[in-house]
DNA sequence: CTCTTTTTAATAATGATTATCAATATTAAT
DNA sequence: ATTAATATTGATAATCATTATTAAAAAGAG
């Protein structure tokens, strides 16, 4: 089925391109209501999924957690808070030269792919951990 | 809080250690349901996490839709069918020295942890693939 | 045994995601 | 440009895994 080209899934991947950060697919949604305003949640999320089967957003899910998306497809590495679940790009060399070792060692396997996620607390999570009152 | 010792903690944690499989919580229930016919589901989901939390069992939050418990807590490596979504122990020394390498890297960054998934097709699906039908 | 604490079964509630569907928009064909 | 075919949308219902609630039962302490 081909993708036409409709005005929400132009505006999602380009409010999604503008990003840093990492958002779950509600929080893109409030920032693409600011263009138009009476679009779905449930469009946000359709088409999140089509984007990132064509491969044109990453698709950061882990269960129990809520699915996050990423408009940089070029191969980089993730590190997730591990209280508040937001995610971060990591560049460290080490880091980059595992994930080569384990791109190396699946193909060596023949296994389909991996997924390796660094844990650590973010910033904010940080902050409250100084101040908890 | 400290875990009394009821029945129905014991025969999960039991029931878990005979599986070499990594159950959804409702799997086990199924089984667990067996021997306790009238337990509940939320009672089996509230011990693996009570037990997840004191060390007796693993929570396997993987990519997928439900999570997964191990009765196993020595150190070890799963592979995770990306079809099915089921779980398997895999021993392989490179795999493992890749884990060795992710402890060292980790501890250095001083970051909390992290989550690496291999993901592969498990038999079943696999003779699937065979004959589609 | 008696009091206090913890746990249970049953079930309701939650939250994230997906499915449904009639109305609308996009694309392809004339 | 008109029309026919296809894809998408917004609204909302449904689903699914998990967690919360609660009164009754069981376990632990003394
Ligand atoms: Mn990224
Ligand atoms: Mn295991
Ligand atoms: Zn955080
Ligand atoms: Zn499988």
């Amino acid at each position: 089925m081909k993708l036409s080209n409709t005005l929400q899934r132009r505006i999602i991947l380009e409010e999604l391109r503008k990003l840093e950060c990492h958002p779950t697919a509600d929080e893109l949604y409030e920032i693409v209501r600011k263009r138009i305003p009476q679009i779905s949640l449930a469009t946000v999320y359709r088409n999140l999924e089509l984007l990132s089967e064509g491969g044109q957003v990453l698709k950061l899910q882990q269960t129990g957690k809520q699915k996050r998306f990423d408009g940089r497809v070029e191969s980089h590495y993730h590190v997730r808070c591990a209280s508040c679940g937001r995610v971060a790009d990591i560049w460290d060399d080490e880091v980059i030269a595992v994930n080569r070792q384990l791109d190396v060692l699946v193909e060596k396997l023949g296994m389909e792919g991996y997924m390796l996620e660094l844990n650590d607390r973010c910033e904010k999570c940080r902050e409250k951990d100084e101040k908890p009152e």
